[in-house]
DNA sequence: TAGAGGATTGAT
DNA sequence: TCAATCCTCTAC
């Protein structure tokens, strides 16, 4: 079953970015489907310094996350890699929840084609090698969570001792807002970023 | 319009 | 620890 629009539209970034945990992240591109459960997330709010949309910043780039929740938004960072996030909260709003490990459950040979990876171990473990192996990029910006070629679906529910939290990734500038416990990791899951 | 830097990754 | 790599944002 696909997730409701109302999980996405839930006024606390938090408890969406703890609920994504478990659920999976589906893409349908050119007939090839792959699929992975959801095991790391992290949240970004207007409030605090690491998000994009900090103080309601808007700009061309992250006018996306300004739309009603269960949208993507897909951006390049380091001029490399796509990042995925799934908006959430209501429209002007910016909310958004970036998607930083999968586990692989559905078309891993495809995936592994498009990482060129030789096995497929570490095949999804951070955010840019899995928008790459779910071919995800700036095409899919803006695309509803519920459309054809990407989606999201329920599983199985997660407990809350089952989510271990801690501080973000990779948003040092962002000072004292870097140490809030906004990442959210399925404990002792392997396929979790490094 | 130029310059700085980034929600990363994989090799050294 | 460091370079790759290019788009976005900010300041001039």
């Amino acid at each position: 079953m696909k997730t409701p629009k109302e999980f996405f539209r839930q006024d606390d970034v938090v408890t969406v970015a703890k609920g994504l945990l478990g659920k999976y992240l589906f893409t349908q591109l050119n007939g090839r489907v792959t699929a992975g459960m959801i095991v790391e997330t992290e949240a970004y709010s207007p409030k605090e310094r690491g998000s994009h949309a900090f103080g309601y910043r808007r700009t061309k780039r992250n006018e996306q996350m300004y739309s009603e929740g269960g949208r993507s938004y897909v951006y390049l960072c380091y001029g490399i890699h796509h990042m995925f996030n799934v908006v959430t909260n209501v429209t002007d709003v910016p909310d958004a929840v970036l998607i930083r490990a999968l586990e692989p459950v559905e078309g891993r040979s495809t995936m592994m084609r498009r990482l060129k990876a030789r096995t497929e171990s570490r095949l999804t473990s951070g955010p840019g090698k899995l928008a790459k192996a779910m071919g995800i990029d700036l095409r899919m910006n803006g695309a509803s969570l519920q459309s054809k070629s990407v989606w999201i679906e329920e599983g199985a529910p997660v407990a809350t001792k089952q989510i271990l939290m801690g501080p973000r990734i990779g948003i040092d500038y962002a000072g004292e807002d870097a140490l809030l416990p906004w990442r959210f990791v399925l404990k002792g899951n392997i396929w979790v970023s490094r």
